[in-house]
DNA sequence: TCCTATTTGACTTTATTTGACTTTCTTGTA
DNA sequence: TACAAGAAAGTCAAATAAAGTCAAATAGGA
């Protein structure tokens, strides 16, 4: 996938959550804006779109001097309720298989079991199945990693 | 037959994904339809009528600066229609695992994913799911061994 | 001819990038 | 202590980039 400027800095942020103790970071929005030489709002964006509470994410800030930026993962687990429909399933998916945790064909293969599995369903059941299959996989992943 | 412009970019892409790792490419729509000197939506009327689910075929995409089209192909066949139980899709898993074709722990995974799933559903869903497993399974062997 | 598949293009929706302006802190100084 | 200055982050809307939708026009085959 060709990476836009905003795939580039949320790759970046997470890469330092993951080798953060904690899983928590703080950084400057200006200082990080200077890094990508971008404009300080494009850090602002990136934030908000892609380290919402729904991702699995929670973020703090102070304004004015010494002012910070605070990213914090909670456990990938923890908004799993919130997986019903394909695309959260999917994203949730993806995201597994960006931090590694699972292979690219391991991931298409569960993209295929949903996408196969939910045709033949109305939408009460599929909700269900979209569900069951992100609390399932989050269980199979706690318990092995 | 001659072919039809629509006819050569089907041919185009389905090139690029057997020689694709993981069955699987990312496409810029207006870029290809410059290389094909055309309109981008003759780019979408291809994928939507030659890349459906039921050709083996699923696609995703994004809008927007950087955006992109994905395409996986995943293989189509059809004599696991009997696996419609937890029993005989266990027994099949365990056998691929045998056989060297999953892993242990991407069998572990399936099973878990399945027996977890398959507690919230209803009968109907279930056999649903189970038989949706198998072929995906099947489908995961016909691509990658 | 008639039907279906293809081609084209105008318009819509969504995502990203940028920048001007606003708000909220901290700190130094009278 | 109060206040002004400066430092950071936030907000919002415009500009740009891509993909999607839909329907009209055209081409090709039975």
């Amino acid at each position: 996938m060709k990476k836009s400027l905003a795939d580039k800095i949320e790759q970046y942020l997470k890469v330092l959550i993951d080798r953060s103790e904690g899983k928590q970071i703080e950084i400057q929005r200006a200082e990080l804006a200077e890094t990508f030489s971008c404009v300080p709002s494009q850090v602002t964006y990136v934030i908000s779109t892609r380290f919402q509470e729904k991702f699995g994410y929670r973020t703090e800030s102070r304004r004015g001097g010494k002012g910070f930026v605070r990213i914090t993962r909670f456990a990938v687990t923890s908004d799993i309720a919130t997986i019903n429909d394909a695309d959260k399933l999917f994203h949730f998916i993806n995201e597994l298989v960006e931090k590694k945790i699972l292979e690219l064909n391991e991931g298409s293969m569960l993209k295929h079991i949903v996408a196969s599995a939910s045709s033949t369903l109305n939408d009460e059941e599929r909700k269900n199945l979209y569900n069951s299959v992100a609390r399932a996989l989050n269980e199979y992943l706690n318990l092995n990693h």
